[in-house]
DNA sequence: GCCCAGGTGGGTA
DNA sequence: TACCCACATGGG
């Protein structure tokens, strides 16, 4: 992309973000009360509906399971029996298992300590534990301890693309270069950002709903006017 | 009944 | 490298 089109990308990016901000209000992200509880909603919300995940992470606090030694104790097979309400049970059972155990290795059972390895180094220990990927990896950095990494899921290329600002099914790592090299980084943009995203996304971007009239950025959206142009 | 949801890893050509 | 597929429950 050219540097005018950089420059334009960027100040659409912003008003995007204000748009959807004076829509939906700060979002306050992300749903989970310590960083333990965020690094596991991020395993459990793997291609899965959050209604569900909360069903799953409900079932693990009332057990007394929200903490990687104790969640570790009660073994693969309790662990997923108790998220089956999040699906994939099975595979997320031993996600788990592999995060909590490289958790406890490493770093006293504390997301935390993982965090103080800064970005670089945090993302690259986090993306050898099998079952953690780079959307769950960076859901992680960003949410559970604080760094400033742009989350990328579904819904950030299926919303951009609609508007003409991203191919389709560019790479994770690509999408991820288009919004940190034009949005400062900054943690608390990051966060709040990904979470307008999403909202947007439940609200007016499902895969079987391309035009959204309503939606607050209608006027943004190749789809919903046709050319792509702004009105 | 059908489609979809805040992905990831393994297998095949 | 680039697809294709399994993994699974619950809501619309």
């Amino acid at each position: 992309m050219s540097s005018k089109n950089s420059v334009e990308s960027r100040s659409r990016l912003f008003e995007i973000y204000r748009a959807l901000r004076k829509k939906y209000g700060y979002r306050n992200w992300w749903p989970g009360e310590t960083p333990f509880e965020v690094c596991v909603g991020a395993i459990l919300t793997q291609n899965t509906a959050w209604t569900n995940v909360e069903k799953a992470i409900s079932g693990l606090k009332a057990a007394g399971l929200m903490d990687a030694f104790r969640m570790s104790a009660a073994g693969k097979e309790r662990i997923a029996s108790l998220i089956r309400p999040a699906g994939y049970f099975n595979v997320k059972a031993a996600r788990l298992s592999a995060f909590i155990e490289f958790l406890k290795e490493d770093f006293n059972g504390d997301p935390g300590l993982v965090g103080k390895l800064g970005l670089a180094e945090a993302r690259r220990r986090l993306l050898e534990v099998k079952g953690i990927g780079p959307e769950t990896a960076d859901s992680m950095l960003l949410y559970a301890m604080n760094l400033p990494v742009f989350v990328v899921d579904a819904y950030t290329k299926r919303i951009f693309s609609r508007m003409g600002m991203l191919k389709p099914d560019l790479p994770y790592e690509e999408v991820q270069v288009f919004f940190m090299t034009r949005l400062p980084s900054d943690t608390d943009l990051f966060n709040d950002y990904h979470a307008q995203i999403v909202e947007l996304g439940k609200d007016c971007c499902r895969k079987s709903r391309p035009v959204c009239g309503q939606c607050p950025v209608s006027s943004y959206c190749a789809k919903s006017i046709g050319d792509g142009t702004r009105n």
